[in-house]
DNA sequence: AGAATTTTATTGCACTTGCAACGAATATCG
DNA sequence: CGATATTCGTTGCAAGTGCAATAAAATTCT
């Protein structure tokens, strides 16, 4: 008879239950993003914030967002390529640059964002009463050690 | 005045929160099968399959478990190239390609699982009676339309 | 103050990824 | 049966990624 196997339930297994359902959420909205406004995740997480957050460096998104530096500097790069934000040195610490989005970066963000909350009203709908439940688990799951 | 921008809560959109989290949870284990095993995610997740059901092809792994084709195409040829499976062509249609795990294959998650199941606990003792409801909720949103 | 350490952002490089294109095998349809 | 369409797996290519190395600036320490 073949070796014996420990049992294991792929199907609960929370790390790939969470990214399988994380990737399926995601690739919704950025297909949306990618095609009609050329914009990647990262970059939409770097323009949000600094659309909401004033005078936020590079290691700030990077803490907030829990995205890697260097993600966080190309995208802004490509952000300030394409004219929706711009880059200034910190006149008190010249190691940081500050992230101002731009008009045009405004712009763009009041089109997007009622895209992303129209999807998440849609998700809230399907979850019902159980969308607290959620919450307060994924709150116990963010307090992993790192 | 600033433009008034529509409010927006990131902290509890829902794609981002789901992302940042399986990003957590999966970069715990993925880290500890890179740096002992030499094992990637998705070579893991086909492996995994693979040891669990008999003649799967890249097109059933890739329904199952949601990897795309060249990421499972790709994860199975290294898998190969290291011993740890085989690929044959099944006889009564030869366009699919049954792979089978190698008894190297084999001794490899008998070291592996042990690792996902003591994570799992871990998660499932932080989550305490919250687990329950967490999988609920995750069922619902798993019913999002493609 | 000066030397050593730490922090911040960028970049080089090897690797991975997604997507489209492709060839081979099978299925479908007239 | 023969032509067309579909399915399956691989691969080419451009783009994205993670990580280590780097440079510049600030902080710490003696």
């Amino acid at each position: 008879m073949p070796k014996p196997m420990p049992d294991f339930d792929l199907e609960r297994y929370l790390p790939y239950r969470l990214t399988v359902i994380a990737e399926r959420l995601s690739a919704e909205l950025a297909n949306q993003y990618k095609k009609k406004f050329g914009i990647s995740v990262p970059e939409w997480r770097v323009l949000l914030n600094i659309g909401y957050m004033r005078d936020l460096s590079v290691r700030d998104i990077e803490r907030r967002v829990g995205l890697e530096k260097s993600k966080v500097s190309r995208a802004a790069s490509r952000l300030e390529a394409k004219g929706y934000l711009t880059k200034r040195v910190d006149s008190s610490d010249r190691r940081l640059l500050k992230l101002e989005v731009t008009d045009q970066g405004r712009e763009l963000l009041e089109k997007l964002i009622p895209l992303a909350q129209a999807f998440q009203i849609e998700l809230e709908g399907m979850l019902g009463d159980h969308e607290a439940a959620l919450h307060q688990a994924l709150d116990r799951l963010m307090a992993l050690e790192k």
